[in-house]
DNA sequence: ACAAAACTTGAATATTTGGTCAGAATACAC
DNA sequence: GTGTATTCTGACCAAATATTCAAGTTTTGT
């Protein structure tokens, strides 16, 4: 575990290891999305960085250690990258911000969705054990806010585990399976307005599924 | 192509070719769903299908071969197992019924359901090239009868691409994304009741969506 | 400026794995 | 029962790939 040669306590990681590993990872994202996890080869990653083979298991002992390195960064993004609820704002505008928050996260980190989707279809241990000690208790945070507000009247009482399991599944079916959602859709490529649509309708579905009335943007 | 020895056209596979494909063919969509496409080594297919590993490649000259045939077998099943919109029946019938087969289908062929997000999220050419030649006139034959049902009144108008591609992502995150939805209903297993729920749920959101009342069943 | 620590890298090694093959065993048609 | 087609299988091979190593180079602290 530690792969990282010992230096003063209070001193962070050297420039040049904190640049490499940045580099490092964020290429191994690119190319496990883009390969899958087990078709990537150090080799790959290497010649993408532009760096030697070997320069890479200095910085990451193993492969299995660089893909748990960029898992582990991929969840962190997760974890942190969509506000929390506010529950004096009310359930309409907390679950449009949501869904428009995800669906842009997917969307801007498409690797990092890509790479997340396989490792749990896989159920790499490291994932399940990663949303067990977190995602859960996210989750209680967002039931609490939810119960309040229909208690307050404000939204139809809902089974809050299905409401973000399926906003979960809408969010990213559009980055994981973009090839799908592409052919479906006839497009080259998905543009703005594409995505622009995609929150539209999964709001609405949303919103109407909660009995909240949609507001009008 | 011809892997296949020759014998009389009107002659079927013989007993013990068929036999033996389709236990390959099993053991290798099994171990697909747990390992991933690549991860999953020719060996282990022999192993537990209880054959020497020559003998998968007396049946299937190449990993490739193998994969694809399996896909194939995959595709086929979705092709086939959901029946068409019956468009006298109406849209809230019809949609209530889609989503449960839809569901069904997926729990009760979860790992087919996991390889083919795996090859989908891989963008294996093979899968991609399957859906644009049938899925594509899939979509259009179902746009046409809820077009249909939106001349008559009977539901509201909808963009029948995102409908669908979002029907997709909620009747399938239960069966690949399995483990993350037992992680988060705290379930060692999931039960018919919470196919059940989940049956419910997605129904909800979508003929609510379609502006269509829920039927009492 | 010096030494120690950190970093780089080409080459060598060990392992995994898809695929081949030739001959043995079995099923099948007549 | 005999001969042919099919199936089975252990041993082997070649290519791909992860991982190690040791000798260099650069950076850093003092």
């Amino acid at each position: 575990m530690s792969d990282t040669p010992k230096r003063p306590k209070n001193q962070l990681k050297s420039h040049i290891r904190a640049q490499n590993q940045e580099l490092i990872l964020c290429t191994a994202e690119r190319i496990f999305a883009r390969q899958g996890l087990a078709k990537t080869t150090t080799q790959m990653i290497a010649d993408e960085a532009g760096l030697p083979k070997a320069n890479i298991h200095y910085y990451y002992r193993s492969k299995k250690d660089l893909l748990e390195a960029v898992l582990e960064r991929i969840l962190q993004l997760w974890l942190d990258s969509v506000s929390q609820f506010n529950v004096e704002l009310g359930p309409c505008h907390n679950l449009t911000r949501y869904i428009s928050e995800k669906l842009d996260q997917s969307r801007f980190n498409a690797n990092a969705s890509k790479v997340f989707a396989m490792a749990l279809i896989g159920e790499e241990p490291f994932v399940l054990d990663y949303l067990r000690r977190y995602f859960v208790q996210e989750l209680q945070n967002e039931k609490t806010t939810i119960n309040t507000w229909v208690e307050q009247g404000l939204m139809k009482p809902v089974s809050v585990e299905h409401l973000f399991i399926n906003i979960w599944a809408m969010t990213q079916t559009y980055a994981d399976f973009d090839a799908q959602v592409k052919i479906l859709l006839q497009k080259e490529t998905l543009e703005e307005e594409d995505f622009a649509q995609a929150k539209q309708f999964v709001t609405r579905m949303v919103l109407l599924s909660c009995g909240i009335e949609e507001a009008r943007t």
